[in-house]
DNA sequence: ATTGCAAATGAGAACGATTATCGTTTGCGT
DNA sequence: ACGCAAACGATAATCGTTCTCATTTGCAAT
């Protein structure tokens, strides 16, 4: 059966505080995966729940270190979060909207592994961001908004 | 013949003045190809050049869109700028001593076009960042410093 | 060489994202 | 219900970067 969010923080050695459990609901249960310490204050003001944006970079990093999210550092400044459901993935972000792709390529993994061997380097992680423009109708070109 | 630095500004549409000078010959002459705002700025200091910090990242977003500098986004919050050379390539960073090394992988970048061109994208650009450590004797493992 | 003036500079204010401080509140084991 | 460490929230502080604006400078035409 699933664990309810109360336990998945209790896992990670938090206490399951409102603020905390309001904050993984969002990410949990919201509909758009990547979202920055911004978005999630607005997102919690917006629906009347009232926590301090100093709680919520505090909460977005625990979480983090606990596991539970991880961080990407995009292009523009600002830290984005998304769950962490144990795939690697990496990212496409589209310059007009914002809409952000997800894709997996085993022959780039594998070749990044094998090239960094080849430097005398033990890999920890890596980040690929490919910064592109939507080409499909999908796009709506216009700069993501609330 | 090689071109002046004076004639690599005016190519550019820049005016040759003594900070823009000082800061195209910190990355022709110095030794480490990668170096933030800052570091420019304190070797600018170190040198007895006295130029403004405001001015460092003017001449360094100049240099960029000018095509003499390209900008990196690596995590720690600071951008960083190495000498455009025409020949793209992805970075390493040694997480123990912040050593970066470069590397170019075919197979990498072509997977790239690909996988961006199946999902709809016309690729501007994008970064490949590995951390990692070094397993070699060139790694001090001291964090960089001056 | 001198002059004129737009362009560039530099000191410092302002800014946006994030972190630190600290008095108050809360989760939770007893 | 109590007690207390942990967590919270308002706000100050920090960090990298950009903006403002009075002063200086490159440079082309005298
Ligand atoms: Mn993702
Ligand atoms: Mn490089
Ligand atoms: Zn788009
Ligand atoms: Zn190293």
């Amino acid at each position: 059966m699933e664990k309810s969010q109360p336990e998945h923080l209790k896992n990670a050695g938090l206490k399951s505080t409102l603020p905390r459990l309001k904050i993984l609901d969002l990410f949990t249960s919201g509909q758009d995966r990547h979202k920055s310490a911004e978005d999630v204050y607005k997102q919690l003001l917006a629906s009347g729940d009232d926590v301090g944006l100093a709680t919520v970079y505090r909460v977005l990093t625990q979480f983090e270190h606990a596991g539970l999210l991880v961080r990407h550092y995009f292009e523009g400044g600002k830290s984005v979060f998304e769950l962490n459901e144990g795939k690697h993935h990496d990212h496409i972000v589209c310059l007009q909207c914002g809409h952000v792709e997800e894709f997996y390529d085993t022959t780039i993994e594998s070749r990044q592994k094998k090239v960094a061997a080849e430097l005398g380097f033990a890999v920890h992680d890596h980040s690929l961001h490919i910064y592109a423009d939507c080409i499909k109708t999908k796009c709506p070109h216009k700069p993501k908004g609330v």
